[in-house]
RNA sequence: GCGCUCGUAGCUCAGUUGGACAGAGCGCUGCCCUGCGGAGGCAGAGGUCGUGGGUUCGAGUCCCGCCGAGCGCGCCA
């Protein structure tokens, strides 16, 4: 449509009926009323200016030279100095056999042209089990990284575990202790130790599946026990995750950073990291540290390297990103973080921008735009409620309301959906009792799922009559049947502006118009009815269509798409 | 103090990258359907888009100030 918009600027502007001007952004947009147009460009509203001329008349150079055919019928032009376009009914309709041919795949674009993506979400600490404000990141990634796939990019869902640093060692202690308690012995969970109920329940289980055989407590015996812990409670998490119905392709190591590898000189990808950086210049030592000098403007300079000579999670992190870019070669990567991370936006783009364009100019990565290919989806909390009491979320209070806790009353389907509802950038209250309230009519996601299952149910019917869907689908001439075309058909244009924008949020506001559309034509049309079976096969197939439209929509969110409910 | 995000209908929130009279769901009022699944459909009431300036042909959207809410500013992760 852009296209065709560009090409009667350039037309017109060939015959003379407008200035030579340098190239414009081309802006078209679907207006928000039907008498609008199916679509709407402002060119000449913008244009007006340079060119000094009425953007009245611009409109109308423009759209004297735009062709109507078999896809555009009508263009017109409207104060005051819009052009709107009409498309034709008959290539409107003929689109429901394309919907039909791709009951996978509908909705699905080439935006990415295979470009490789990682979408890395989630990543908490493996310390204890996954909370509330987990579960928003983990359905944003999901969904977004969905997104992407359907946008033409190859996708990786990666999920960094933390099994390195400080946090992983307190656990370890306050394993220990709750360990030697349950046999009894004298043991004190540290300070800053982890107080919660299923640090507890973690050394029962470890104790009835081993029994004493870490009590030694010795070197070896302490190693032992805290890597079994940490395998335990990934092994909760993965399976925390997966009742939400998220899978992740990688489980990347932050300990593997600090490996030696083959691939890099018997070095790790940490230490090549840090070559590069101090190579680079980027790096100051000073009170006997070594600190990250951030170009960027809105950062200060970072400890990368303590006193003690252990590297901090920047550090790490520094190589994480590092080898995401130069060593596994992404295009894109996109960090879906917590609120409480935004702080570290622009010092960890800043250093992945140094620390890969070091690599580059020392051949050991592609000549790719370095750090432009770093994206930050940030999520604000959210805050849990048990009507008008506010719960408290902390992994070091033990008063926990858990992931798996949330997901088990309520549901996966909801959970996905609620989480999915709101802009990242918004906080949210999720109100258990009004999430786990029997009440259906609370729950939109009911609604969409319902029409879902009267599709199929309305298609069995036909089955029965011995109706299937056929005919021509030029025969859908109602003003609700052409209402259900134009929703459906605006699903690959929301999967092309929320793979743009990271903006997954939008296909729940999406899902309920299609299902409103197609329970208002369910409303206005008979569709089995062997008195007129020419139609009636027409409506059928629009109905398989309008079920392949609600399936891909639920299927990006991660909802179930039921046939009976 | 500095930085990031948010402030839109009684409530919960959208608002497609600055467009044509501000939208949805729930709640409220009234009406419709003795039809393939009523977990419906239609209509109505309800808004100085926190506030004051600015940019623009045009601002809920961009810029600045102020007010309010959340988060972040560690040799923690």
């Amino acid at each position: 449509m852009r296209a065709a918009i560009a090409a009667a600027l350039d037309d017109a502007q060939a015959r003379g009926a407008l200035p030579r001007l340098p190239g414009a952004e081309i802006a078209v947009e679907r207006p928000q009323k039907p008498e609008h147009g199916d679509y709407a460009s402002s060119v000449a509203l913008r244009l007006a200016g340079t060119v000094k001329r009425r953007p009245l008349d611009v409109a109308q150079a423009i759209a004297d030279s735009l062709p109507t055919g078999a896809l555009i019928a009508a263009v017109e032009v409207a104060p005051p100095g819009f052009i709107n376009l009409r498309l034709a009914p008959d290539w409107k309709r003929a689109q429901v056999e394309a919907i039909l041919a791709a009951p996978d795949s509908w909705g699905a674009i080439d935006l990415g042209a295979g470009q490789r993506v990682q979408v890395e979400f989630v990543s908490a600490n493996p310390t204890g089990p996954l909370q509330v404000g987990n579960g928003r990141g983990a359905v944003l990634g999901d969904v977004l990284a969905g997104v992407l796939e359907a946008a033409g990019y190859e996708v990786e869902r990666e999920y960094y575990v933390n099994d390195a640093g400080a946090q992983v060692r307190i656990f370890g202690e306050t394993l220990e202790a709750r360990y030697a308690q349950h046999f009894g012995r004298a043991a004190e969970v540290p300070a800053g130790g982890y107080q919660g109920r299923y640090m507890l329940e973690l050394a029962e289980a470890i104790a009835a599946d081993r029994g004493e055989e870490f009590l030694s407590l010795d070197e070896p015996a302490r190693d032992a026990l805290g890597a079994e812990g940490l395998r335990r409670m990934l092994d909760q998490i993965r399976g925390d995750l997966a009742l939400l119905g998220v899978e992740f392709d990688v489980w990347f190591s932050e300990a593997s950073l600090l490996a030696p590898r083959d691939a890099l000189d018997g070095r790790s990808a940490y230490e090549t990291a840090m070559t590069y950086l101090r190579d680079g210049g980027h790096v100051v030592e000073k009170e006997g540290a070594v600190w990250f000098a951030s170009s960027a403007r809105d950062d200060k300079d970072n400890v990368i390297v303590r006193s003690s000579g252990e590297p901090t999670y920047f550090a790490t992190d520094i190589a994480y990103h590092f080898d995401k870019f130069a060593l596994r070669g992404f295009d894109r990567v996109i960090d879906v973080w917590g609120a409480d991370h935004q702080g570290h936006v622009a010092r960890t783009k800043a250093a992945t921008a140094a620390v890969t364009a070091a690599a580059r100019e020392d051949g050991d990565a592609d000549d790719r735009p370095p750090g432009d290919g770093l994206e930050m989806l940030l999520y604000q909390l959210v805050h849990l409620r048990r009507g008008d009491e506010r719960v408290r979320m902390s992994k070091r209070t033990g008063e926990l309301v858990t992931l798996r806790e949330l997901v088990e009353e309520v549901g996966r389907d909801v959970t996905r959906y609620f989480m999915l509802q709101r802009s990242a950038d918004a906080q949210m209250d999720f109100d258990l009792e009004l999430a786990t309230s029997q009440d259906p009519k609370q729950n939109p996601v009911s609604y969409v799922q319902y029409a879902h299952a009267r599709c199929a149910s309305i298609l069995r019917n036909g089955a029965k009559e011995g109706l299937q869907p056929g005919g021509d689908v030029q025969a859908l001439t109602g003003p609700t049947e052409l209402a259900l075309i134009d929703a459906m058909l605006r699903l690959p244009e929301l999967v092309e502006m929320m793979a743009t924008k990271l903006e997954p949020h939008h296909l729940t506001g999406y899902a309920l118009e299609l299902a409103q559309d197609f329970t208002q034509f369910y409303g206005a049309c008979r569709v089995v009815n062997g008195e007129e079976p020419d139609l009636s096969r027409a409506r059928l197939k629009l109905t398989r269509a309008a079920q392949i439209a609600l399936a891909r929509t639920l299927g990006l969110m991660g909802v179930s798409a039921p046939d009976e409910m």
